[in-house]
DNA sequence: TTTATGAATTAGACTCGTCTAAACTCTCAC
DNA sequence: GTGAGAGTTTAGACGAGTCTAATTCATAAA
């Protein structure tokens, strides 16, 4: 029915309209899907004749509530999948993305079913992203806030890290900062960069970096819920 | 690298290959993955071109060594993948041929160790065909041989059955002729029909099916060996 | 030896996803 | 208000994988 390729473009649509807005313009998808621009809208046609993407020329796209759905269950795959390579494959958790990446487009919902009944249906993958219902409506904005945004001095809990990049993954659990992890913002150098503390001692995160941490304030209710598996693993 | 398509189809040349030997003819190769004759001619040129068969114009092809370590490759995916979803993701024997047709191509080395490991290196798939060794060297020609072949009165164990057809084999399932079982050749009727018996009574099986249906005598040897998991299921 | 028949190949077309180069549109600075 | 420049779309091409229709080949029968 719908090919992988147009699954990723729905996928980055809807990852782009969560931190931009609507409507997302021809360029940005180009350069999250790593094609060029005339590609881009050549397949939002297609998209739009389809009736998954509203589109205004010169302007961009939107998703409509179909192409959201698609893109919602194709992410559904993708963290349950990620879940379950840590869990029952023994894969670390820097190196599921990429695999995921390839199966989320070729399962069938039995298997879905199958891994998140295995897995006990849970609500967030091993990055600590939330893992959208079986329901497939679109999960309600998030309380979490970039780590940047926090003022200096908050004491925070690290919700969710960015999962695209091995290398950078493998450097954050080195350093302690993991879904789960307690930090307090030290302070926001003026040349982009901002340092945290944790029991462990301090760390210095590019702002660039920073940006794709999640944080919470501390607050005990959310406290207990919070992930610790990798902060047990260092 | 290699798209699943072409993998399906040196997965399919392979198998005529072991059935009817070498050289297979285009419109065999047409049948069994159901498309047109020009479109096996195609595809043929472009393996040839990347070593994977060696072809003789109007006669047909035969896979070279790269070509069939390929398939056996794609082989191995797939019946580890039955054999994962069948003992770690409660699927019935029935049901994991879809699945597993599809994500052979998809999953990587690593998946195909993990699932390896875990499973415990199986020799055999849920269906009782010959797991490949990670070697990827060519099985060696197994000594089962298919029912309609045995001498009325020969006493036989089943080795392998056609996984191909979920109705089939939820039909064989239930009359209990499953790998690891033990049967008696009673007679074979000239209507194209043999019956075989086990304890729970006797059954009749069109020769198109018995032909499929893969068997040793029985010996005491491999009687311990066989896997009797279904038989227990009844 | 010739020819009829069935199978294989060639020819030409189509869709999908991609590209480069050229044309267009929107916006903002002057 | 106009024009420059950035961003978008159009035009035209290509490879992969598929098809139908036409042609060529191999071979078995006469
Ligand atoms: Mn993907
Ligand atoms: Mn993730
Ligand atoms: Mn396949
Ligand atoms: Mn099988």
């Amino acid at each position: 029915m719908l090919s992988d390729v147009m699954e990723d473009y729905l996928k980055g649509i809807y990852d782009l309209q969560r931190e931009g807005g609507a409507p997302v313009e021809t360029s940005l998808i180009a350069g999250s899907l790593d094609v060029t621009a005339p590609t881009v809208t050549s397949m939002m046609e297609k998209l739009e004749e389809r009736g998954l993407v509203a589109r205004e020329k010169y302007e961009g796209v939107e998703l409509t509530d179909e192409g959201e759905t698609v893109a919602v269950e194709i992410i559904r795959h993708h963290r349950l999948l990620e879940a379950f390579l840590v869990d029952h494959l023994d894969y670390e958790w820097t190196e599921v993305h990429e695999e995921a990446d390839v199966l989320e487009h070729h399962i069938s919902e039995e298997f879905e079913e199958r891994i998140a009944e295995r897995l006990g249906d849970p609500t967030v993958d091993p990055h600590g992203d939330p893992i959208p219902e079986a329901t497939l409506e679109p999960p309600t904005a998030d309380e979490t806030r970039p780590l940047g945004e926090f003022a200096v001095g908050d004491c925070v809990v690290v919700a969710r890290v960015r999962d695209r990049d091995e290398d950078e993954l493998e450097y954050l659990a080195e350093a302690g900062i993991v879904p789960g992890r307690r930090l307090v913002i030290e302070e926001k150098a003026p040349i982009g960069m901002l340092t945290v503390s944790h029991g462990d001692g301090q760390q210095n995160l590019p702002d660039e970096v920073a940006g794709t941490i999640r944080a919470q304030t501390v607050d005990v209710d959310t406290e207990e819920q919070s992930d610790a598996r990798h902060v047990t693993e260092l």
